[in-house]
DNA sequence: CTGTTAGCGCGTTCAA
DNA sequence: TTGAACGCGCTAACAG
């Protein structure tokens, strides 16, 4: 079947093809009567728009490119699920892809969204981007960078304010009466975002009139590796600490586990808050309380930024999102032992 | 800056753009000496192909649509994660949507595959779905359904043995030695798979040496209102029955939390079983013994079907993959009591 | 093996 | 408002 083009419309609507591409693309230039009878043809055969030839012409596609690393941590997906949400509302479609944290995949995907003419891009970062976000920029497609930003970071971001979340759970933990704390986060250098919690983290419990005992430990990023670091860090304590903070998703599925099969039980033996919410955090009994990161706003701010850069207008400041404490069952206060 | 076209790398490599064409598509009919001088030109020029333009002319996008009902079940973030990584290899975008389980939004989802001429689909459909459809295969565009297919579906599809996983739960709870269970479901006469499970847990149950009670309710499907509804039903039982069986995703995180708002352990007070795997049923203490669909094959086979289709060879076979039971924490041998 | 050229379907002119 | 012509960048087909 051969598929109808914009001319076949025209022809049968009797008016021209450029009358037509005007009632196509809903510009307020042509009669009603014209319009209606225009939409009507294109209901009598069946017209389906081709973007591709629309795109070609017009070098604008409607695709917005989401890069995330990854889409088993319940923060990305749900990120995904907004700008999925944001972009039918605007008639746009969102290519998909996952970096893996690995720095060739990612200059792949990039590659191809250059090549498909995406129009913008929501990317949250894996590694040291600006090299490779850089060749974007040459080709103009707007760039916003989410959560995950770098020191210096040159593009329009939206993030959560990470210090801000360390300090927080310092603070949590402080007021459930902890002064014996075990820090589990990661080491990478390359990731601003971890020592901004980090240093939040120890800022909150310094200079406190009690002294405070903070030990940190540092795991992969390999879930079942982490798992067993933690559980040789608890094994070498003594006795559990007061309180441990979990510095983010991946570090919770590790010391979760490693907790369990030391038998340190929560929050009998040991208070437990974590970073980053996720479904097994609120299904686990006790609940355990979280520092959250609202993915549905990051997303829709970066949604409206990049919206924004893709009509020629500034991206406006970078956004620095407030997370959230939700206390569940797992930080009780401590009762002050005699 | 202007972006370099083929005709410029043609020029700067002193071919012809047919010539430049074949090297970008890596045809093996350009001799080894063109190749390289096309290649460094290309380089030199900080060349990159315009896929949109390729498209219009060759009418093949290399852009696969994936459609699923939401991402936040991990079976189909799974799904996702896998098909990205085979569409990585292939040199494919994967164009991600959901159907939120909603008519309208999937049908202007499957308007926008048409009109950028989307070179294939994989959907995961969520209702009778066969007229929407219908209307692709009008265009031309191939489609394999996954997962969730109806009796009479007409299109190449890769699915689970729903009602083998029904028997297969079953079996399993009667091999513990459980003889009075309760099963959670939905009843939406629309998902035939939901009744494929339901089928085969009861033939499992059914004509046994001792006589099994089984007690059956219907769940919302929404989380939520499904707690309500599956504590309402735990609280009508007079003592927690041997063993319960939660027959989707969201009616294990309907009934879980019931349980535990009953006060009712696992696997003291009862035994619980799950269909399909999800991060939290490993992450609870006891783990969730479970019957898990595998996820990975179903997209790699959805995939290849879907690649064969592109090229015009047939689909073959419709694929029933086994699922497969995980025993964890929660389900182990009831005792016989005197 | 390489070169030439028409045209994929649409949007944008510009004169009428 | 209209209609015709051109071109977006590339590939297919064919000629050499």
């Amino acid at each position: 079947m051969k598929k109808p083009t914009i001319v076949d419309i025209a022809k049968r609507a009797s008016v021209s093809v450029g009358t037509a591409s005007n009632v196509m693309n809903r510009r307020p230039v042509v009669s009603k009567a014209l319009v209606e009878r225009v939409e009507a043809a294109a209901a009598e055969l069946g017209y389906n728009r081709n973007t591709l030839a629309a795109s070609l012409r017009s070098s604008r596609t409607g695709v917005i490119a989401l890069v995330v690393p990854n889409i088993e941590n319940a923060f990305f997906s749900e990120v995904l699920q907004e700008i999925e949400n944001l972009a039918l509302d605007s008639e746009k479609s969102v290519m998909f892809m996952t970096t893996g944290e690995d720095e060739a995949r990612t200059r792949r995907h990039l590659q191809a969204i250059i090549s498909r003419r995406v129009d913008g891009l929501i990317i949250v970062p894996a590694f040291d981007y600006q090299p490779a976000l850089a060749e974007l920029e040459r080709y103009g497609i707007p760039i916003v960078v989410a959560d995950r930003i770098s020191q210096k970071n040159p593009f329009p971001s939206v993030s959560v304010d990470h210090k801000a979340a360390g300090e927080m759970a310092g603070r949590h933990l402080l007021e459930i009466g902890a002064r014996d704390v075990v820090y589990f986060g990661h080491s990478r250098p390359d990731y601003w975002i971890l020592k901004q919690r980090k240093d939040g983290f120890s800022a909150a419990l310094a200079n406190q009139p009690e002294q405070v005992s903070v030990r940190s430990f540092s795991l992969s990023l390999d879930v079942f590796v982490g798992k067993e670091q933690a559980l040789t860090a608890l094994k070498a304590l003594d006795k559990p600490p007061q309180a441990i903070f979990a510095a983010s998703n991946l570090a919770s599925k590790s010391v979760l586990p490693a907790l369990q099969a030391k038998g340190w039980s929560i929050p009998g033996d040991t208070r437990f808050l974590a970073m980053d919410d996720f479904e097994a955090l609120t299904m686990m009994q006790p609940g355990i309380s979280v520092i959250s990161q609202p993915s549905a706003q990051i997303a829709s701010q970066a949604w409206q930024k990049l919206m924004h850069l893709i009509d020629g207008e500034e991206a406006g400041e970078n956004a620095l999102l407030q997370p959230e404490l939700i206390v569940r069952g797992s930080t009780p206060v401590i009762a002050a032992s005699a």
